[in-house]
RNA sequence: GGCGUCGUACCCAAGUGGUCUAAGGGAGCGGUCUGCAAAACCGCGAUUCAUCGGUUCGAAUCCGAUCGACGCCUCCA
């Protein structure tokens, strides 16, 4: 089947052919940081990183941008509350943000421009749309975006501008504009910028939160690309207002496909830095769960249906991914040294799971064809059935299934200490001399240490538990 | 007020006109294996897809109404 998404710009699932024969140009929104990511932002970076994971897979270069935003009002007041520079806040934020990509598994982007990095180029994009008759000029020296002047304002959003009902945040915007949906593309300077403001052909000021992505965008990918994520908050305005910007200062189209993840939901309602319902991602891994957990919990559901986060998921994800590493070192076990090869090559059961994928990123649907093949592979393993040869064919296809999924338990398992060593010497001894009370208070032990000590015809195996 | 999404077993969740007397996962129960466990495997588990009505030879899938949940309408992934 030919890989189909579903466009938020035509609200169908859409056969998808990128601009140019096997390059997929993509940009995502990334992170404002003014503090620490919660796991709902972490749903949406996810997502993007399964999309990217299964275009590479499918034979695609992928080139993916992800934008830094450090420079707004929350990253403003956020340094003045903690008398920092506004430097310091975003580095601190940045790095932390990298620091949990990292721990989450997410492949990085090929490029992470910084909007302070580029306010020149987002004042030469906002000339031009002042030149060209979209944008005005205010007294406060700001410049703003006249969303009439612009027809197709609305389409991505589906707005009926005549029916929109002004609300009171609008109403008490205390910037100057001549229509209330206007947007700002520069703010001119106020005493609450402190020391953040650039000179710019407007006087002192700081660029809106629109136009780095749009100018961002354009420059690293060209001014029409091919995919453009976000979460679904962000259809409006800031993806609205990204489309109406791009155009008209290229005159061309702007991304061409346009995916949006929903909503992590806790306890039914969303999770938002504003209300303050929200996990970090240390949060819940200093509960124990392993990052591959998180992973799986965030990536267990279709990427368009709202899913609801609760420490029970949780605990169900680590359940699975333990079943999956099992079923991983039972392979291994028979032919430890299986390396994976760099073109992994595509076997039945992996094209049925790209398959799955190719429908507007199914993951259910594609983890459903993984668990009923394991529980197969399984049944196979058990009658001993496997040649040598067939086994290295089941390695390829778990492989290739955690190229997209990458849930695997991380080659640096911690060693087993010696003292648990000796305890499962200790219990072999008391199970040889037929002494089972002894031995099961030993295993109670080496459990109350950590670690599960299974038997098995080879003999006991240590793991982690 | 406008726009939109959703409601499938104890829980999570695919499927969106016939292959559905509805995948897959978790939990539970029974079993094989085991000194006992664990793991793995086998079996059980919705005649039914919020409710009501309609279209159709045929609907979980389309249409309408009702109930319920959630989101957007310039902080938001």
């Amino acid at each position: 089947m030919a890989i189909r998404f579903y466009n938020t710009l035509t609200r169908k699932k859409e056969p998808f052919h990128p601009l140019e024969e096997g390059k997929v140009r993509l940009y995502t929104c990334g992170p404002t940081v003014y503090n620490q990511a919660h796991i709902g932002n972490f749903r949406t970076f996810l997502f993007e990183d399964v999309l990217k994971r299964f275009l590479t897979v499918r034979g695609h270069q992928v080139l993916h941008v992800m934008n830094i935003t450090d420079v707004d009002d929350k990253t403003i007041r956020r340094s003045r509350e903690e008398q920092v520079s506004l430097t310091e806040l975003t580095t601190r934020y940045t790095n932390r943000f990298f620091a949990d990509l990292k721990r989450l598994r997410i492949r990085p982007a090929d490029r992470y421009p910084r909007a302070t990095e580029h306010i020149g180029d987002m004042i030469a994009t906002i000339q031009k749309l002042v030149e060209r008759g979209y944008a005005y000029p205010t007294d406060d020296g700001s410049v703003y975006f006249s969303i009439q002047a612009f027809p197709g304002y609305g389409k991505l959003a589906r707005l009926n501008l005549d029916q929109m009902q002004s609300t009171e945040r609008i109403q008490s915007d205390d910037y100057t504009k001549d229509a209330p949906m206007d947007f700002a593309l520069w703010k001119g300077w106020k005493p609450e910028d402190g020391a953040v403001a650039w000179d710019s052909p407007w006087g002192k000021g700081r660029p809106g939160w629109h136009i780095e992505c749009s100018v961002m965008s354009t420059k690293y990918l060209g001014e029409e690309f091919d995919i453009h994520c976000g979460g679904v908050d962000n259809i409006f305005p800031h993806h609205e207002n990204e489309i109406a910007q791009a155009e008209c200062a290229s005159g061309q189209g702007f991304a061409r496909y346009w995916l949006h993840s929903e909503h992590l939901l806790i306890e039914g309602g969303k999770m938002s830095k504003s209300r303050g319902n929200f996990y970090r991602l240390d949060d819940v891994l200093k509960e124990g769960y392993p990052p591959e957990a998180i992973r799986y919990v965030l990536l267990n559901g279709h990427y368009r249906s709202k899913l609801n986060f609760s420490w029970d998921r949780l605990r169900e994800a680590t359940q699975v991914v333990k079943r999956v590493a099992g079923f991983y070192r039972r392979l291994m076990e028979i032919d430890p040294a299986y390396r994976p090869p760099e073109q992994l090559p595509l076997t039945p059961v992996g094209e049925a799971f790209l398959d799955a994928l190719d429908d507007d990123l199914d993951v259910p649907e594609a983890l459903a064809v993984f668990f009923d093949w394991m529980r197969k592979t399984n049944q196979e393993l058990d009658h001993s059935q496997l040649s040598a040869e067939e086994v290295r064919r089941r390695l390829d296809t778990l492989f290739l299934v955690n190229e997209i999924m990458d849930w695997l338990p991380s080659e640096t398992r911690t060693a087993i200490p010696v003292d648990v060593q000796e305890l499962v010497e200790q219990r072999q001894q008391a199970r040889t001399e037929t002494d089972w009370a002894k031995a099961d208070t030993l295993r109670e032990r080496i459990r109350a240490l950590g670690w599960e000590v299974k038997d098995t015809p080879k003999g006991p195996v240590v793991t982690p538990r």
